[in-house]
Parts: C-alpha cells; sequence; structure tokens
DNA sequence: TCGCCTGCCTACCGGGCGGTCAACAAGTGA
DNA sequence: TCACTTGTTGACCGCCCGGTAGGCAGGCGA
C-alpha cells in the first residue's frame, strides 16, 4: 500500500488570472451554445472546453442561466459600440452613407463574431420565460434603434423613398440576422460583400425599367 | 385545438384509431418543440399533452429524432404542396405574378402554421449531425428551388433586371424565414400583407427618384 | 511568520432524461 | 370460444444533468 495522506495531484490548475479566466469561460460556452443550442449545451462541456471542472465555473458564474446571459450581453454591447463608431465617421447629411456603414459594419461583426451572434441573436425567442430579459431586450431595442433613426432621418431628407421606416427596418434586419445561416466563410463572397450587394438591390429594386 | 375529446373513461387509456393518435403526437411536439426547441422538450411533456404515457409514444415512433424528422417532413411537404398549388393558377408567362403568388402563400402558410414552420426551419442549422439530414435537405431545396425558378424566369423574361437569381432568392427567404420572429399575429397587418409590402419594396426598390 | 483571499479540486446529491419491458384490456375474425 | 392484433400502462434502468459542500494550494499583505 501506498502511503497516501490525500490524492496528490500534480498541477491541474493553471490558475488563471481571473479576467482571463472570465473571458475564456464566456469563449468556450458562446461556441458551445452557438453549436448545439442552449439546452443541448452542458456545463461539464463548457468546462472541458476550458480545461477545468465544472466546479470551478460556479465560482466565476452564479449558474448556467447567468453565463447565457452574458454571452448575450457581451456580444449586443460590441455590437452597438461598433456601430456606433461606424456612424460617427460619416457626415448627418448624408443618411444613406450611414446606412452603408451600418450595413457594411454590421455583416462585417455578424460574419466576425459568428457563434456570439447566432447565440443572440436566437435568444429572444427561443428563451420567453428569461428572468432579466428586460436588459436584453434594451441592448437589442438600442441596436434596433440605431438602423431606425439613420432610416427615418433618410426618409424625411428625401433620399429615401415615403416608406414606412419601421417596416424597412425590419427587412433590412431580417437578412443581416439570416446571413450567418447559409452564408459560408470559404464562399465565392464576404459577408459584407453579400450585405452590401442586398443593400444595392434594396435600395435600386430589382424589377426591370 | 389538437384535443379531440377527452372521454370520460378513468385509468385505462382511450385507444385511439392510431392513424389519428399519430396525428395528435405530432401537433403536441410541434408546438412544444416551437416552444422550449428540440433539446429542451420531454418526451413526458409530449406525452402529458396528449394524456397519455410516455412509454405509449414508442408504440408510435421510434425514438425522439423520430418524431423530430416526422415534424419537419411533415411541415415541409405541405409547404411544397401550396406552393406548387398556388403556382399552377398563374399563367407561366407573367412570371413576376407567380412571384406574388408563391411569396403571399408562403406567408400565409408560415402564419397558419407558425410552430411547426418555426420548428423546421431552425433545424438545418441547428442539428448539424442528424441521421436522416439528406431527406431533408432535399425538401428543403425542393422548396427553395419552387422561388429560384421563377426568379431566374423573371430575370431571363426581362421582368425583373439583370440581378444574381440565388441572391434574389436568398434575400426574399430571409425576410420570410424571419416573419414568424417578430411577426405578432394580432398586430395591425397580417403576415399576408406585410410579405406583399416586403416584395413591393423589393421590386421597386426604397432610394428616391 | 501568520492569516486571508483567490481559484480550483474531488466527491457527491436529487432528479429528470431517453428508452425498455412484460403485461394487459379491448376489439376482430374464424 | 379462442387466438391474434392494437394500443396502452406502470415499473424500472443507467446516464447525465445542474448545482453544492468542503477542502486545499499558492500568492500576498502585515
Amino acid at each position: 500500500m501506498s502511503d497516501d495522506d490525500v490524492p496528490p495531484q500534480k498541477s491541474p490548475g493553471p490558475k488563471m488570472p481571473g479576467k482571463r479566466r472570465k473571458a475564456q469561460i464566456l469563449g468556450a460556452a458562446t461556441e458551445l451554445f452557438a453549436e448545439a443550442g442552449y439546452e443541448g449545451t452542458s456545463l461539464r462541456a463548457v468546462a472541458e472546453k476550458c480545461g477545468m471542472t465544472k466546479a470551478a465555473l460556479y465560482y466565476h458564474y452564479d449558474d448556467k442561466e447567468a453565463l447565457l446571459k452574458a454571452v448575450v450581453e457581451y456580444r449586443l454591447t460590441r455590437m452597438i459600440e461598433k456601430l456606433t463608431d461606424a456612424v460617427e465617421g460619416v457626415p448627418q447629411d448624408d443618411p444613406l452613407a450611414r446606412i452603408r456603414a451600418l450595413v457594411g459594419t454590421c455583416a462585417r461583426h455578424i460574419d466576425e463574431e459568428r457563434a456570439g451572434w447566432v447565440v443572440s441573436s436566437r435568444i429572444f425567442w427561443s428563451i420567453e420565460q428569461a428572468s432579466d430579459k428586460a436588459a436584453m431586450i434594451a441592448l437589442r431595442d438600442q441596436f434596433e434603434n440605431l438602423f431606425r433613426t439613420e432610416i427615418a432621418r433618410a426618409i424625411q431628407a428625401g433620399q429615401l423613398a415615403d416608406v414606412d421606416a419601421g417596416m424597412l427596418t425590419r427587412m433590412i434586419l431580417s437578412w443581416l440576422n439570416y446571413l450567418p445561416r447559409w452564408h459560408r466563410v470559404d464562399g465565392p463572397k464576404s459577408a459584407e460583400e453579400v450585405a452590401m450587394e442586398f443593400l444595392g438591390m434594396t435600395l435600386q429594386g430589382v424589377e426591370a425599367r
């Protein structure tokens, strides 16, 4: 019999600075949620992807739902930041150019953070009874309003026809949000190129004249 | 809606004709899958909604995945049937009218069988490793091709501008599939009205001229 | 040196999951 | 009457889930 006071672990835990750990967990959860869905992902799988134990997860996040909430809020916040930055560099008196900047930036961001965006955009209608839904809905509305205000401004300035701003916003956001469903990264066109092509068709119309 | 009658029988099962039972299970599963997702729905819940035991489910369907497959295939098949019927009544030399018929019918069907369509359209990218994916993909392609062929024909006939038929198809299907995410049944416009409005904007363009 | 906080581990819990099985009630046909 | 088919039940299985308890290693400040 071997001497054993306690099972002598070698050096199992890398012991990360904490902030990095939290970000690592967030990234792993994002990818797994995007692949298999929220219910289809186990916390054990998240932990394993991070090279740690499930119990350690609970040191950083309260529970599974808090993890989901963190994923969604992080991605939405980053998206809003990027869009705000993109639109700031374009003069206010050219709303059409601002819309182009929004659409292009949004498509690029969706493409770059595909997994995160897939999770975020799926959450709003799949988890109806989320406890802290209000915060997420507020972020989503903020995101949508970035588009809506520019579109409304373009209509008022006479650069767009007199259509329903809400309807046009929803149509544009529809094909933006739907992009990651069918667009392949190794395809002939980048997500941004596709989005700009869609925007061109939407602006000029496809009917022969 | 799905329950026909609850016979006042006591402990033993109602014992339905079989075909009806299968349809009842399909309906219950469709609604639950749409509400909570595939992984988030338990077979016990499906059984309870049908007023039977989980074990009895296995008499009608091999396993949970077979149930999901049945839901998707049933809804997709019905959609294809409806679209085929709708397009048959419109003369071939008016591809624009045929496109209008497709879009309107599709929107109406999505609205009427919202739960089923939500499940179906979510499946293609959430369940990557489905065993019998081929059959479902074939159905989806058949569905998409109904639109693509009419659009291509309209371009060839000179009724639509010389755009990429595949791109335009994807754009139209994007906002059609995205409809149930935000459209509310008690809203001011029906799903079909919204879709026709979107189609109008897409055809004529929204840019001021 | 001592005590404390951070970050992580092992071990465990109750419960719900998908799925199986033997049995049985009721209808049907010979 | 009896055998067979159809649809169903309750009891049960093993697994894995989200979540918890308690302890321990190491860095850090006093």
